[in-house]
DNA sequence: GTTGAAACGCCCTGATG
DNA sequence: CATCAGGGCGTTTCAAC
């Protein structure tokens, strides 16, 4: 991992339809090992995935909530209970335990309040709650799924720290 | 946009890897008429981009920060200098104006505690802020760039409600 | 909407230096 | 790491049904 992979992975963050030539041409490498950097990246499990963004407005989910949530109780059992909820709930597009007060962080992309009401009641069904608090979001002012990329600063597998 | 063009965004955003000819098959179409409705998609402006994921913990940005702000004033000079603050962080991923006592919500990602305080430094030295909340992920329980889609709640250009 | 068929570029794999 | 060469696949466009 070393600044020419970092190239590599900021350029596909932002764009996976570039070709191994036009990536290569623009780290400064020839196809072929640039092929093989990607490979790699990708057996390694750095890049996990290529998908497609949509426009959320587009399909009609324009209301984004985050809904900051106290557990009714502190067991194993709650946890897997609301693991495997919010799982299987398509609106809930990311799931974080938290330190701190509130205990987990919502993000949810719904059509509406009503459809958010309706995810609400499944919530609270699901499992116990102490306290479910929703903020609702009236305007986007950046979204990005890349990663900020730092200059040579990582771990390696022998755990010492790097820099570039 | 109709039951089938929802089939092919909902593959695509799992799988930009899938060919023309795999997505056809699985949504029942011939390739020729499904490359023209990716096509579609692409220049109306429903698909926006092709990206890959990376794995945070992988590049060293394990840290997940909530960061929950209210504004020092409401003015539009406020509002375009926090704008354009947040556009050049590029650790702050996600941004949105919200309804109600926060006026703001930001997702942070970041390498550590460290990093993530000179990034709360140069916020605070952007632009006023009369509060700054901030809420650490301990543990990511569910990630997805996949918008909900649901059978046949839509809106079309004539601003009809739709039913599929 | 379907099938069939072209042209072209890119992916991927080797070889060599 | 670079360069060259090749087979095979996928994309993209065309024709006709």
């Amino acid at each position: 991992m070393d600044e020419i992979d970092r190239k590599i992975i900021g350029l596909l963050q932002n764009d996976a339809t570039l070709s191994v030539a036009q990536l290569a041409d623009k780290v400064g490498l020839s196809p072929t090992p640039c092929w093989k950097r990607v490979q790699k990246l990708e057996t390694n499990g750095v890049i996990t995935r290529r998908v497609a963004l949509v426009d959320p407005e587009k399909i009609g989910v324009g209301l984004i909530v985050y809904v900051a949530i106290e557990a009714g109780d502190h067991t194993p059992e709650w946890l897997a209970r609301f693991t495997a909820a919010i799982a299987a709930m398509p609106e809930v597009m990311e799931a974080h335990r938290m330190a701190g007060e509130v205990d987990y962080m919502l993000r949810v992309a719904v059509t509406g309040m009503s459809e958010f009401d309706a995810l609400y009641k499944r919530l609270i069904a699901a499992v116990p709650m102490r306290n479910v608090t929703s903020r609702f979001a009236m305007e986007g002012l950046k979204y990005t799924t890349a990663y900020p990329l730092h200059r040579g600063r990582f771990r390696d597998r022998s755990g010492r720290e790097g820099e570039g």
